[in-house]
DNA sequence: CAGACGAATTGATTTTGATCAAGCGAAATG
DNA sequence: CATTTCGCTTGATCAAAATCAATTCGTCTG
């Protein structure tokens, strides 16, 4: 839980350097204004930044890390709606209070600015408007596809599309799909596939025993043929 | 199948009359822009709008009736991923290649025009594209909603979510939601909720049993007491 | 009105994944 | 260094939903 103020005033500068993402293509006197209020946080997994139904005042930046986004239930039932890889933007415009909780699923760093400084910023750029409008889309295609994992995949499928989406989604500076980490514990998995850990462990295990995949300590993984995997994911037409 | 290109010209002032919805706060200037080119169409239940991987050349609003948008497994298998009600919009700036299947649930009447002409216009309306946004986000709220219903509900807190979306959905002009029209066969009900045509009629027969819900003739639901119902929906925190 | 067809219900049985329970291994803690 | 703790795996059993198989109901059609 504990949140490190970054003393370096240009946060977003640092974000543009490493991967190009919404804070890219912002002009030099833009990303100035923004960085006047931006802070540059280090968090440790499972730190939550923004509770349901909590009001948010800030967006934010992903620089390293994975970010899973989370609903919960009265009784304590979880599903997690979304899983959010560095670059990628946090937030959203119009709305003020979220509808879900995003917490860190890795030790992450993000870089937040406040919410009426970025929509200000906005209002003045059409195309940045224009990309937080595609990162919906996006996002929501995202959504879309998982609901389908979710309601029609039997166990070992769910489990083998999600070996899919981390191995091609995780490191996309990296060529080599074929080894990675776990960003998720399986605790998180089952959460994120509407399973139990038990199943998810029970699954992991057939598709060992199947030559599909290798662990190594758990959260390390080799995939020696990505297409092999994906037709074990049942993949859509 | 069968579509009919409908005589009337002023088909989005048609839009605009019944609902003020996306098409109410085009100026009239802009209207009759977009009337220049709009068609207006009446499609039976069932008749596919667009295809998963077809090239979109247009955008729609649904005037009357309900749309399901489904994705589909190569082995057959189905998943709806979002329901559109009039006076919904339908379609999406930026990309033309559809990643679903949009299909009728009910008979409809839809009034379509090109991408090119709603594209300029909302090159030069930024309101407008405000208002798309919106909608992406909504829509991206609501298929988060359901994935924690298709990941961690019983059937029977499935088919109580759904009538209560239904109830609350179908008809908001309607004050009274306690009795109402099911827009879906029990076969798309199942495919909305990854279940089986068998699951979600007896889970209707046990709330049917319980007291919670009447039904006449398969498709209209008589709720007496929405908040009770709600409860079986096991709804979030 | 009879028959036919499709949609929905109901019943019997099987399968999948959840639950309950125990054990293992690695890292953290006293 | 022993011990605890946590995350994961494995096994046995159970329950929920899928599957297979008839019927029933409602609507359409000749």
């Amino acid at each position: 839980m504990d949140i490190h103020i970054a003393e370096i005033p240009v946060a977003c500068r640092a974000c543009e350097a490493r991967h190009g993402g919404v804070c890219g293509t912002l002009t030099p006197a833009e990303l100035c204004e923004l960085n006047k209020y931006s802070a540059r946080r280090r968090l440790d997994a499972g730190t939550e930044v923004v509770g349901q139904g909590e009001t948010v005042s800030s967006y934010a930046n992903i620089i390293r890390g994975v970010v899973k986004l989370t609903k919960m239930m009265a009784d304590g039932r979880q599903q997690i709606v979304g899983l959010q890889f560095a670059p990628d933007f946090l937030g959203r415009p119009f709305v003020s209070e979220s509808a879900l909780s995003a917490e860190t699923a890795t030790d992450a760093e993000i870089c937040n600015f406040p919410r009426s400084v970025m929509d200000r910023l906005a209002a003045r750029a059409p195309d940045l408007k224009d990309r937080l409008h595609r990162q919906a889309l996006q996002e929501l295609d995202e959504a879309r596809d998982w609901m389908l994992t979710l309601g029609r995949k039997s166990a070992q499928e769910k489990v083998a599309s999600f070996l899919y989406l981390i191995a091609t989604h995780s490191d996309p500076e990296e060529v080599d799909k074929s080894s990675f980490d776990l960003p998720l514990s399986r605790a998180d998995i089952a959460d994120f596939l509407g399973l139990t850990i038990e199943t998810v462990s029970r699954q992991f295990t057939k598709l060992r025993k199947d030559g599909v995949i290798a662990i190594e300590n758990n959260r390390h993984v080799i995939v020696p043929d990505l297409d092999r995997l994906m037709q074990f994911a049942g993949n859509d037409r």
